[in-house]
RNA sequence: GGGAGCUUAGCUCAGUUGGUUCAGAGCAUCUGCCUUACAAGCAGAGGGUCACAGGUUCGAAUCCUGUAGCUCCCA
């Protein structure tokens, strides 16, 4: 059977994953093995695969796999958020496209809209994992929306609203003009801005003159209720107490002063507008201002902003300092740089405004739950890299209370109900609500109750998600074997809003924490180190790149250059490594299958190969464990990488290997298939695909390498004797492109006082370097190679420039006598000798033995040079 | 403004309690090879004052102090 050179991916993927769907290996269900627990970060329910989804998943498919092989069960659940936000802006704009406005629908019918959009789209990611090789439990396919998580969610209001720590309440929140919702402080991204810093006259009433105010936003002058300056500001304070008439509007209003002003800032001189900025709102409670919202829900200028009524904010601005300066208001314009507020998901500059919302008391929830910051601290659960211990401590300790309404129609909606009357009470449907109305002694009318109409922050439900996967809610039966999880794999961004969240949702409700270690990935980057985004275009379509170049290969160029913690800049080039390294696997796989077999010995050194392979591959394990504990996934896969290629490829394969027209011995032939499905176990985790395939091949589709067992380290002891011979070939292979001679020309060596390991390895010696071991060279053009107390003389077919000849041997002389003369000079000094660790002083004394024969020996070289 | 971290080869990064010839890996580059598994390959080579300046030590990429530059997080 022909097999072609060029490995073909496509051949195979779709094959391998819908065999083991099939077979049911992804499936897990309570037993009585140890189970390995990995909920999936939901991604949004209509979103499509990123790069970011890629690293991610491929890690946790990484850690699944290799914990299943490990003999674990492994259990990986897979699931969507509804993303309330980001799902509704898009059925808005998808309605807008099709002449639908969101006002002139009601909530079930918007509703309607939106599911039809999940049934469409929803879940459309999820497929596209299954093409990365993901191997998730399918069955478990969560949603955060679907009925039984949703009653989760519910409940945990209703309970946390019980206990005291939800409340409804006034405060200041994060407007999100565009999307006509609040935001959590979480959602709201700061970036720094270059505006404008306009001086404004405010003209004194019961004095002469005017009061300077600095302003970056002129367009809220008209809900000003009082100017501020610091009390000890010698430059007001004889104006203390006295008024000022609002620009334009000319309404009075007061000179107040608070300690919070900044006298060296603009002019020392605060207008207050407590409405829109919450500095302001700060001192205006304290001072009992008044509010005046100038602004629309929309950014728009409402008709208590009096002027440009109507126009947007931006636009106001404008025409607010136009007219200033018509009127003779305007002082000047400074440049001003300054951090604005932006909404993660709509871009829109977030306003500060006054509501009522729903807030989770965060201050009362961390008293009650120390643990959500000791766990992390004491590495309870484990943050990796562990830096972002620091930042965790810092917002937790810095915490605030979390805005938990959103006036949206998509998510889960709040379960207050309020009568006639205004007042409320919480419950979970609208019966239960006349009882507790009831109860409680208030009015009730059953006609005129009405649900409050905003629904739930996502993250309300999203920290709820490695308890609500397994109805832990309602049973515990899951909950017990599979949580708390083992590991959670996702980005830092995150760390606030689902994270941490996680973790308060923990210890409420289980006591216990979600999941031990977290690893955070880093954000994929193009070359230039910019954020992968769809409006750059620098963003590759996964599903591009894996029938392009296969899954595997994808996944191995993600994780080749994505070492813990760290940023990856991706580039396509990796992916091509991916698939080389895929094309070289599978090219000693065509070598070892072609390979014929008859029965014969195994030569000496051929078991002298084995061993030395085998132990390289224990070696790898063990320090992979290693990696492996600390999530060092990229030197993990390096390490497997160079095994294979080098070790595996280039030196056993290419030793064992029968020349032309021979045959090997069939022992040779089936420890040789045996290592390399060794090998195969070894790398399934990174690269499920091929593995398989070749895994398959070697033992006549007999088993499975995705359930096989993970290989563990069995011998401790590495063979070190393949060192001096694999340097001697080295040295040959040298001398030979130094020379500029054809590998093809075998050429004569002669090795003198042999050390034992050159005459078990003289096979190896002649095959990889291509030379026959003489016991007398006949030609007089030698090369003399220095090798422990060993000489090797290789004749060369060429002539030698003998002066080239004794330069080279001279400045190898020089060299060692250097390095000779450290050692010394480290050995010759009493502290060294009496401070240093017996170890280390021994080391020294045997780097100057060696040195000083290689010395002995070149110099002999040179000698014979003439 | 507050906090955290980073700076090692052209690029991306390792470097574990200070001590093997410790200055490394992969990629990229250069040279020579279509050698019977693989040119998606083989063989070989070059390349770094470990940001800078001090200090501790017998010994510093590693520990301490300061300086510069960069990044991230928070307000």
């Amino acid at each position: 059977m022909e097999i072609s050179s060029k490995y073909d991916p496509s051949l195979i993927e779709d094959k391998w994953y819908s065999e083991w769907l099939e077979k049911g290996f992804f499936r897990s269900t309570p037993d009585e093995r140890e189970a390995y627990t990995v909920v999936i970060p939901p991604p949004n329910v209509t979103g499509v695969l990123h790069m970011g989804h890629m690293l991610n998943n491929t890690i946790q498919d990484v850690l699944v796999r290799r914990a299943r092989m490990q003999g674990k069960n492994a259990c990986w659940v897979p699931g969507t958020d509804h993303a309330s936000i980001a799902t509704e802006a898009k059925v808005v704009s998808m309605l807008k496209d099709q002449g639908i406005e969101k006002s002139s629908l009601t909530r079930e019918q918007f509703l309607k809209y939106a599911w039809q959009w999940k049934e469409k789209y929803g879940g459309i990611i999820l497929e596209q994992l299954k093409k990365l090789g993901a191997s998730c439990d399918w069955d478990r396919t969560r949603f955060t929306m679907e009925d039984s998580l949703s009653e989760a969610v519910i409940e945990v209001f209703i309970d946390l609203y019980e206990k005291g720590l939800v409340y409804r309440g006034t405060r200041m929140v994060n407007w999100d003009p565009k999307g006509m919702t609040t935001l959590s402080d979480e959602e709201v991204i700061f970036k720094e801005v270059k505006d404008s810093l306009y001086y404004v006259k405010y003209q004194g009433v019961d004095f002469d003159g005017f009061l300077e105010v600095a302003t970056a936003r002129p367009e809220t002058i008209a809900g000003d209720v009082a100017v501020c300056v610091h009390p000890e500001d010698p430059r007001y304070k004889n104006l203390v107490g006295k008024k000022v008439r609002v620009p334009l509007i000319n309404r009075e209003i007061e000179i107040i002063t608070d300690t919070y002003i900044d006298i060296e800032f603009g002019t020392g001189v605060l207008k207050v507008t407590p409405a829109h900025d919450i500095h302001d709102y700060e001192i205006g409670l304290k001072h009992n201002l008044p509010v005046i919202d100038t602004l629309n829900n929309d950014g728009s200028i409402s008709n208590d902003g009096t002027l440009f009524i109507g126009d947007d904010r931006f636009v106001a601005r404008k025409k607010w300092v136009k007219s200033l300066k018509e009127n003779g208001l305007l002082i000047k314009v400074e440049d001003y740089t300054h951090n604005v507020g932006f909404s993660e998901r709509t871009d829109a500059v977030v306003e500060p405004k006054i509501s009522t919302q729903w807030f989770l008391d965060m201050k009362e929830f961390m008293d009650k739950n120390p643990e959500v910051l000791s766990s992390v601290i004491s590495d309870e659960v484990k943050f990796y890299p562990e830096k972002l211990k620091n930042t965790y401590k810092h917002w937790i300790e810095n915490i605030r209370d979390w805005n938990i309404s959103r006036q949206l129609w998509w998510g889960h909606r709040i379960p207050a109900w309020y009568n006639q009357n205004g007042e409320f009470v919480v419950s979970a449907n609208k019966e239960d609500a006349i009882q507790k109305f009831k109860e409680k002694g208030m009015d009730v009318d059953a006609d005129n109750i009405r649900q409050d109409e905003d629904v739930l922050d996502t993250w309300f439900s999203s920290w709820l998600w490695p308890i609500s996967v397994f109805d832990g809610f309602k049973d515990k039966k899951e909950l017990d074997y599979y949580y708390p999880t083992n590991d959670l794999v996702t980005a830092p961004e995150i760390m606030f809003f689902w994270v941490a969240r996680m973790i308060m949702a923990g210890y409420e409700y289980t006591g216990k924490k979600p999941f031990k270690n977290v690893y955070y990935t880093g954000i994929v980057r193009d070359k230039q180190r910019r954020k992968m985004s769809k409006s750059l275009g620098n963003s590759p379509d996964p599903l591009v790149l894996i029938s392009e170049h296969g899954a595997d290969a994808v996944r191995l160029g993600m994780l080749l250059c994505s070492p813990a913690g760290n940023d990856i800049l991706f580039d396509e080039s990796q992916i091509q490594q991916g698939r080389n390294f895929c094309n070289k696997i599978w090219n000693a796989y065509r070598l070892v299958i072609g390979w014929e077999a008859e029965n014969k010995e195994l030569t000496n050194y051929e078991s002298k190969s084995i061993n030395w392979i085998n132990g390289r591959i224990d070696n790898v394990l063990r320090e992979n464990e290693s990696h492996f504990d600390q999530f060092r996934l990229s030197s993990a896969l390096m390490n497997l990488y160079k095994l294979i290629w080098d070790d595996f490829c280039s030196v056993y394969l290419e030793g064992v290997k029968p020349a032309f027209g021979d045959k090997i011995s069939n022992q040779a032939l089936d420890l040789t298939k045996e290592i390399f499905s060794k090998l195969m176990k070894t790398i399934h985790p990174f690269l499920p695909f091929i593995s398989e395939e070749i895994f398959q091949g070697l033992n006549g589709n007999s088993e499975y390498c995705i359930i096989s067992n993970y290989p563990i380290s069995n011998s401790e002891n590495l063979t070190h004797d393949f060192e001096i011979p694999i340097s001697l070939v080295g040295e040959i292979r040298n001398i030979r492109a130094q020379k500029q001679m054809s590998p093809k020309e075998t050429l004569n060596i002669q090795i003198n006082n042999p050390i034992n390991e050159l005459i078990e390895y003289s096979e190896m010696i002649a095959k990889l370097g291509n030379v026959n071991i003489v016991d007398e060279i006949s030609g007089s053009q030698v090369i003399s190679l220095p090798l422990k107390t060993s000489e090797v003389l290789v004749e060369l077919n060429i002539e030698i420039d003998k002066d080239e000849e004794r330069k080279r041997l001279q400045s190898e002389i020089d060299y060692n006598k250097g390095f000779l003369k450290s050692v010394n000079a480290k050995l010759s000094n009493e502290r060294f000798v009496q401070n240093a660790k017996p170890k280390i002083v021994e080391r020294e004394r045997q780097k100057l033995a060696d040195t000083e024969s290689k010395i002995f020996s070149l110099e002999e070289s040179l000698k014979a040079l003439g």
